[in-house]
Formats: C-alpha cells, sequence, structure tokens
DNA sequence: ATCAACTAGTTGCCTACGCAAGTTATTCCT
DNA sequence: AGGAATAACTTGCGTAGGCAACTAGTTGAT
C-alpha cells in the first residue's frame, strides 16, 4: 500500500509539474491513444482507467474543455458517445512522453530487478483482468 | 496503476463495510499497533502511512474522535505529540483482524504465486523505503 | 541571553472522485 | 407494437486529502 501510493504521488507530481496533467489524465490520454481513432465508449474507457463511471465524466469534461479529447455521438447507441483524442491531445501526449518514461524509471522500474519487473507485470496483468472478469 | 486501484479500491470498500473504516484508516491503527505503546510522533506515524502531514492530521482528528486512538502530550518536545492506540482502538483492530485478512486474500494475495509473492514484496518493500530517504 | 533559523503540527482552500439517484435511450418479451 | 426491465451517461452530494501558509515551540550561533 506505502509503495503503491508512493509511486503514484511521485508520478503525479511528475505529471502535474511536466504538462499540467494529473496522472489519472495523462493515463487517459495513453489509452485514447492506443484505441481505434474513431474513438472508445465512456463505460470502455472507465474500465480501462483508474476512474468509475462518474470519475470518468468529470475527466472527460476537463480534457475536452482543454481541448485535449472531444466526445463523439455514437453512431450505433444514442445514449451513448465515442471519445476520441484530438491532434491537439495526440501532440501533447507525444511530446510528455520521454519525461514520462524517466518519471516511471525513478519512482519504479529502477527499483526493480528484470525478474522482478516480469513477476509484477504478469500478476498486475492478472489482478487487473480478474476484476473486470 | 489499474491493478493497485483496483485493489485499493475493493479492499477500501471491504473495509468500509467490515468496520466503518476507510482503508487507510484501519492501516494506521496497524501501524499504531506495531508501535511503541508509549505512542509514536505524527511524523512518524505519516512517513509509515499513505498520508501527508496534513492529511495524518485529519484522519487522527477522526479516529480520535471515535475513541479508537489518543493524543498524549509529548514529554520531550512541547510542540509535538504521541498517539497511540485506545484499548477500544485495539480490540476493534483485532475483531477486524480475520476479515481483513480475507480481503487481501481476495483482491490480492490470491492472483500470485508464491514466487510473485515474494518478488512483490522485496520490491515493493525497496521502493518504500526508496521514498523515505 | 537573545534572536534567527528550523521543525512539529494545524488549518484554509481547493479539487478530485466515489456513491447513489436521475435521465434518456435501448432491448426484450409478449 | 407497446411497455417493463436494463444500460449509458450525468449530476447532487459528501468526504478525503494535498499543498501552502500559519502558529508555536526548539535549537543554535553570537
Amino acid at each position: 500500500m506505502v509503495a503503491s501510493v508512493v509511486v503514484t504521488r511521485g508520478m503525479d507530481r511528475d505529471s502535474q509539474a511536466a504538462t499540467g496533467l494529473a496522472l489519472a489524465e495523462h493515463h487517459l490520454l495513453a489509452v485514447l491513444e492506443a484505441a481505434p481513432s474513431t474513438g472508445i465508449r465512456p463505460t470502455d474507457l472507465a474500465a480501462a482507467s483508474t476512474l468509475t463511471k462518474s470519475g470518468l465524466t468529470r475527466a472527460v469534461d476537463r480534457l475536452e474543455s482543454d481541448g485535449l479529447i472531444e466526445r463523439r455521438a455514437c453512431p450505433s447507441d444514442g445514449r451513448g458517445q465515442l471519445i476520441a483524442l484530438t491532434s491537439k491531445g495526440r501532440q501533447k501526449l507525444r511530446r510528455a512522453a520521454p519525461e514520462f518514461f524517466r518519471s516511471i524509471a525513478r519512482h519504479f522500474a529502477d527499483h526493480l530487478t528484470d525478474r522482478e519487473t516480469d513477476a509484477v507485470a504478469t500478476a498486475f496483468e492478472r489482478i487487473a483482468a480478474a476484476d473486470r472478469a
């Protein structure tokens, strides 16, 4: 618990300082970058992120008003929407990347051996997946 | 990031349901139980917990008004204090323990192999220690 | 002995976010 | 086709907690 808070808080501060974005917001952008360019449904984005649906609504509000992402109407479901990166958002993410990876290294990766990195990666993948099931 | 939030949120809900305490509060009690019975300084408690000094002040306020811990004057430093579990707090912690361990198992430990458990334990210990340095 | 520099804890302010209830659209059953 | 049950967001409300500024006590230098 302490370790996870230490890492998260440290990286959050780095992210704020480097880009003005909270770590959770940066993470949303990163998920969106990996998603189809047509966009992704809010519910799916919430599941892939650290937020609940309500938290997601507000994070999307913030990022949208910063012009980093956009909400599009969903053609197949009138209730839904598709969320996608704008080019501004994509650019911001690209520019933030180098410092972001350094931040991961400083706060987390540099403290692990290769074996530990593997173990943590597979184990945490499994835990995250278990929750979505 | 997702895994750590999933685990923390799940355990927090369990803790709330079982005892009415947030996970962070339960953790403070657990740290206090391991501390000398004369108590521990707030700054040290904050360092051993997931909270900053200011967050700690308020968490201590809550737990104190629930009668689970007490603030004592610090004999060696007039600015400081010593925080210690009350017997009510100790009892609450003991009663919560079985369900707490089940919660750890459900959300975390059961998903790991023994090797992974070792790797995570030593690696995270190292990360937490690095931050305190 | 006095005063500056530091440290311990607290508080004002602000924001993020979870939960639960609400709204609108969809699906499914008959 | 029509209406109950369900699903996708949103919003009202409440709370936790970080940061930075504050207060009070301590230490150290002269």
